[in-house]
DNA sequence: TCAAAAGTTCTGTTATTACGAACTATATAC
DNA sequence: GTATATAGTTCGTAATAACAGAACTTTTGA
């Protein structure tokens, strides 16, 4: 937690799909990748594309991951966060709510001109 | 405006000298590139890689750019942005301050193993 | 011990980034 | 007008990182 940057957890936030990952998080808790395609916000991603996004979450350090038999249980390490980084994420996660229900559209790749 | 995403903002934020970049705006309501280098936090850059920078915080919608002779005069879109994404933006700001006051480090690249 | 399910690592391809060089635009001097 | 200087953008290319299929590892359970 000591070398947790704001620019790294912007990083991570950054990708639609991680982001979409910590929100559900942020609600259930608990989530695995599960079998070999997950829907995320209606784009089926293979296991290898969704296991490095669970990887640059833990290793930006906003989640935490723990092998509960085959399966790998993940939460997000909110409290700690909080207390290191004030509202910041909080906010985050309230605005991308707001957006997403806003405009009801799918993820996709980002596009710059 | 309407197409200013929370993704995009944490993606324009992510990097080291476009957040330190906003960070002095935020402040200094009006900033230019100048000159052949500019320092920022500690690191020369050449004046090509800034006008990236600054263009990219442009397409995000987090800055204004005007043209005042030679000169482009650069300010933040802060009223439009609160108004859009309640205190996500201040937060992160005050983070990356809190951060740097208790770390007075300089810029680098990010690396990851 | 074999098979199945959950994840990770490896690898080639594709897309992004960084920065020097060349180019454009504005202002001031001659 | 032409020249020159300053501010900034675009182009070209080499280095970096992301994506996803294939192969590999780990755990469970028959």
């Amino acid at each position: 937690m000591e070398d947790v940057t704001v620019e790294g957890i912007l990083y991570a936030f950054s990708n639609p799909v991680r982001i979409r990952i910590y929100a559900e998080l942020a609600v259930a808790e608990c989530a695995q990748i599960c079998s070999a395609y997950r829907d995320i916000a209606g784009v089926k991603l293979p296991k290898s594309t969704l296991s490095q996004h669970f990887a640059i979450l833990r290793e930006t350090g906003l989640i935490r991951s723990e092998r509960k038999g085959t399966e790998l249980h993940n939460e997000t390490r909110c409290e700690e966060l909080e207390k290191r980084f004030g509202p910041m994420i909080d906010s985050i996660i309230d605005a991308y709510i707001a957006q997403n229900a806003r405009s009801r559209k799918v993820i996709q790749k980002k596009k710059r001109k």
